[in-house]
RNA sequence: GGGCGCAUAGCUCAGUUGGUACGAGCGCUUCCAUGACAAGGAAGAGGUCACAGGUUCGACUCCUGUUGCGCCCACCA
């Protein structure tokens, strides 16, 4: 073995082994359960990010269980992004002076084909790198022939059940992608801008002044709305303006809608383009005029000089205009958020167009319910009350795009009007037989395929064996941002059509952040690519970090000093396994442990490995990574190798029945602790297992450990730990003074019973490299360290010195130590009040200080006896 | 306008139900080429737990308020 771990040596080699072999299909269950994650589908067209490495936590989770025993699946595939993919096309159209009007459907479809054909599944790839244990023969795509069969069947379903209607309502619009798309992907920025006042001139005489934030639209007004209260309009509403430029009289009416202290507390209503202004208008019963073409431009043939423009021209122009009619106030700066496409950055234009929807009412009412219930829960636990608020105050859901790319709303229409919604594409009307058809030119919201995945994936609507045994699964891990999205509408789907829930546990995980806070992201330069850290460190280390952090509940900024101590802690396992192996035969044979040759140090390091198992498990069952990664890490590294491997090394050197214990319980602690890593770190875990001696062709089968609490002896653990505290105070001491005085006579004297005993004195001094055997010369120079009730006298070389004064500093420490819990002991509140337990423990705590106090005086005095 | 999260060692972050902050990684100081590992070992230094009140015998931990940063939701034009 080299001395050094090479995770590129390893990692390809294993992975495809483990493929080959077939070891990501889900296997019989030993225990009668499956567990199934369905994996967020990433953008067919999209590259790794940090967001997929934390995926991570599927996988620990999905190999975790797999050791258990369960039948683990993991269903991967991909999305096809509708909107990100067809922003992607048109860019490549405009590259070559085209587009897709230019080239038409029919073109525009094989183009589509043909992308999703050669990129294929190149992310999935990537993700194997990072060691997934999906099963990839299961890969779905929401454009394969019997998804798209799926999303029919729910859109025909939802249409027979009256959940699904078309109509005219005020939606965001993209006028560059020249769709509407949902509430919940519009990003609103802060923005400065200006707020512009307008008077409006009211009938039989004076003027009524408006604030608005977007003047173009004025000419689209069809009312003036005040507050009903509003003692300054009490006497205008019903009175009417006339609108400056365009000469139109709309009505003042009064809602409830409208804020007295913003702007002058009058304001224009405009139904055709702002979304409250088109609640007021249906209140109202107000005309809605649209001034907008879909591509953004306005639309007003009646002002020839504002026709055709784009709104900011528009905006400038029209200001312009007013100012000259003397209907233009004041122009103030402000600052409000502005809605733009999450996709492609646009200035979202409300307007009124004809849509389809799914009413949501009846599908969030269960939604609620199993949250309340807590049949669906959610980690970390504060999320639930983001999606309960979310679903309670759900509105109709936009599920139809004015895309050309997506699925195509399976609605036709005959020429007598009858618009049907068909499972298979039709002949001729289901109503009265006409067979001139059109269908529906919107296709289907990316999500509402994507509501489907972890159902539709594993063969419904048909009733499949897979169904049946994987579903509902366990859990669903995702980042925050698609919470409403796409967690919220998997589950009403689920309980709607299947009428379970789709996972019971949602775990949110961080997200991970630039160094610097800021988010990562290509176009800000703030990207990392896992590829690049996994080339660097490995996949294992990038994959602890990933876990580590992961489920932390908090977001995360990238630093690569975390994952490179991970590197090192795989160096660290390969060199322990390194001298181990060193000491086997070729092939050895799995090493019984005879209790019989049993030492306390074996004892010590079996008990604490059982203590890690149980902390590993229970931290893995709460969603917990990070503390069985550092319970993992700290006792690996500190106890397991600076400890107990050294501790046995004499014993390794031996020869003898001792030195087989030793090695026995070395090899056997050193495979649990790789099988406990083995969900986190795949690759390191599997190389060492496959080089110790072991049962089974593989870690990713071999059991989950189990805690053996018979041999976690309380007492021995508390007396390995006090002399581990001699030894560090014995180190520390001979550091201080001379660190050329080594292997120095030494007596010990304790009255703890490891120290009283000849092999607790033997790991004294092979930790603490002391000669403990015979007596220091009377007289001899020497240093004294008091650990607890241990005293060790230390030989110095023959120019050593005195230690008087460093005793003197102890001492004085342990006084202001004792005065200080005497003063809480002396508080008779604090005695009557504290729980028993607590008050013994201080006093037992006096008691010590007092005793090395005495000690301490004690050598002292010999001290000064000594001169 | 509501809601949520975060402020702990120079940096990045842990701290499970209130009872000495044994925190961790990186960084820093000193020593060590000793046969698993110098990508290592040994020993250290370093914190008024954002601020102000309150509850309590006792608060990093609970309550209230303040400040700063971040996120989500919402129809203030």
């Amino acid at each position: 073995m080299e001395t050094r771990y090479d995770p590129k040596a390893v990692e390809q080699r294993w992975y495809d082994t483990w493929d080959e072999r077939g070891y990501f299909k889900p296997r019989e269950s030993l225990t009668g359960k499956t567990f199934t994650i369905s994996m967020p589908p990433p953008n067919i067209t999209g590259d790794l990010h940090m967001g997929h490495a934390m995926y991570t936590l599927q996988d620990v989770l999905i190999r975790w269980h797999r050791m258990r025993g369960d039948a683990a699946l993991w269903v991967p595939g991909t999305d096809h992004a509708a909107i990100a993919t067809q922003n992607v096309l048109e860019k490549q159209l405009a590259k070559k002076g085209t587009s897709k009007e230019a080239i038409g459907r029919e073109a525009w479809d094989r183009l589509v084909k043909e992308w999703y054909e050669t990129t294929g599944h190149t992310i999935l790839q990537q993700m194997r790198r990072l060691g997934f244990s999906a099963d990839w023969s299961r890969n779905r795509f929401t454009m394969d022939p019997t998804y798209v069969e799926a999303i029919r069947y729910v859109f025909v379903q939802l249409w027979k059940q009256g959940l699904i209607y078309r109509g005219p309502r005020i939606v965001n619009w993209c006028p560059r992608d020249q769709s509407a798309i949902s509430d919940l992907e519009v990003q609103y920025e802060e923005t400065d801008d200006n707020l512009y006042y307008l008077d409006y001139p009211v009938e039989g005489g004076g003027v009524i002044s408006v604030a608005t934030a977007r003047p173009e639209t004025m000419v689209g007004d069809t009312a003036v709305a005040v507050h009903p209260d509003d003692w300054r309009y009490k006497d205008l509403i019903g009175k009417s303006v006339t609108l400056p430029i365009v000469h139109r009289r709309v009505p003042i009416v009064a809602d409830e809608a409208v804020e007295q202290d913003f702007g002058t507390g009058a304001v224009k209503v405009t139904p055709g383009h702002d979304t409250t202004d088109y609640e007021i208008g249906e209140r109202h019963h107000l005309e809605v005029r649209s001034i907008l073409h879909p591509d953004g431009r306005m639309n007003i043939p009646d002002v020839p000089a504002l026709d055709g423009l784009p709104v900011p021209k528009a905006r400038a122009h029209i200001v312009e205009m007013l100012r000259a009619e003397g209907a233009l106030q004041k122009i103030e700066p402000y600052r409000h958020s502005v809605g733009h496409c999450d996709r492609c950055g646009a200035v979202i234009e409300p307007l009124v167009s004809a849509q389809w929807w799914v009413k949501m009412k009846p599908l969030a009412g269960p939604a609620i319910a199993v949250a309340e219930a807590e049949h669906l829960r959610f980690h970390p636990e504060r999320w639930r009350e983001q999606y309960l608020r979310w679903m309670r105050n759900i509105r109709d859901w936009n599920i139809s795009r004015q895309l050309w790319l997506g699925h195509r709303i399976p609605v036709w229409t005959c020429a007598n009007g009858h618009a049907v919604a068909y499972l298979k594409d039709p002949a001729a009307c289901e109503q009265c037989g006409d067979r001139q058809l059109t269908q529906d030119p919107d296709v289907l919201d990316t999500w509402f395929s994507s509501s489907l995945w972890p159902f539709v994936t594993l063969g419904w609507p048909a009733d499949t064996e897979e169904l049946r045994r994987f579903y509902p699964t366990q859990v669903l891990d995702t980042a925050r941002d698609i919470l409403y999205l796409w967690v919220a509408r998997m589950v009403f789907m689920s309980l709607h059509f299947l009428n379970a829930v789709p996972f019971s546990e949602v775990l949110i995980h961080g997200t991970v952040l630039a160094p610097d806070g800021r988010r990562m992201s290509k176009s800000l330069g703030t990207g990392v690519d896992p590829l690049d850290v996994i080339e660097r460190y490995g996949a294992d280390a990038t994959r602890a970090w990933c876990a580590y952090f992961g489920t932390s509940g908090q977001d995360i900024r990238f630093s690569e000093e975390k994952i490179k101590s991970y590197q090192l802690f795989a160096n660290k396992l390969w060199n322990a396994t390194r001298l181990l192996v060193s000491k086997l035969p070729a092939r050895a044979a799995p090493l019984p442990i005879d209790e019989a040759e049993l030492e306390p140090a074996d004892i010590w390091i079996l008990g604490r490995q059982s203590t890690v198992t149980r902390l590993v498990t229970s931290s893995f069952e709460r969603f917990e990574f990070g503390p069985a990664i550092d319970a993992l890490y700290e006792f690996s590294w500190h106890e397991f190798a600076d400890d107990y491997l050294e501790l046995i090394k004499p014993r390794l050197q031996a020869g003898d029945r001792s030195t087989a214990a030793a090695l026995a319980v070395a090899v056997n602690v050193l495979e649990t602790t790789l099988r406990l890593l083995h969900p986190i770190m795949p690759f390191v875990s599997e190389e060492l297992w496959q080089r110790l001696p072991h049962v089974g062709e593989s870690i990713m089968y071999a059991p989950w450990p189990l805690p053996d609490e018979t041999i976690e002896d309380r007492h021995l653990m508390d007396e390995m730990a006090h002399l581990l505290e001699v030894v560090r105070a014995v180190r520390n001491l001979r550091h201080a003074s001379d660190p050329r005085a080594r292997r120095q006579p030494a007596e010990v004297s304790s009255p703890r019973p490891l120290l009283t005993e000849p092999v607790g004195r033997r790991y004294l001094a092979t930790l603490a490299q002391l000669e403990l055997n015979g007596k220091l010369p009377e007289g001899a120079p020497q240093m004294v360290v008091v650990v607890g009730q241990t005293t060790v006298r230390l030989g110095l070389p023959a120019d050593g010195g005195s230690d008087a004064e460093r005793l003197r500093g102890e001492l004085q420490k342990k006084r202001q130590e004792i005065e200080l819990i005497e003063a809480k002991l002396n508080n008779p509140d604090f005695t009557a009040k504290a729980p028993h337990t607590v008050v013994e423990r201080e006093r037992a705590r006096l008691l010590q200080a007092q005793q090395a106090a005495e000690r301490l005086l004690g050598l002292l005095g010999d001290r000064a006896e000594l001169g």
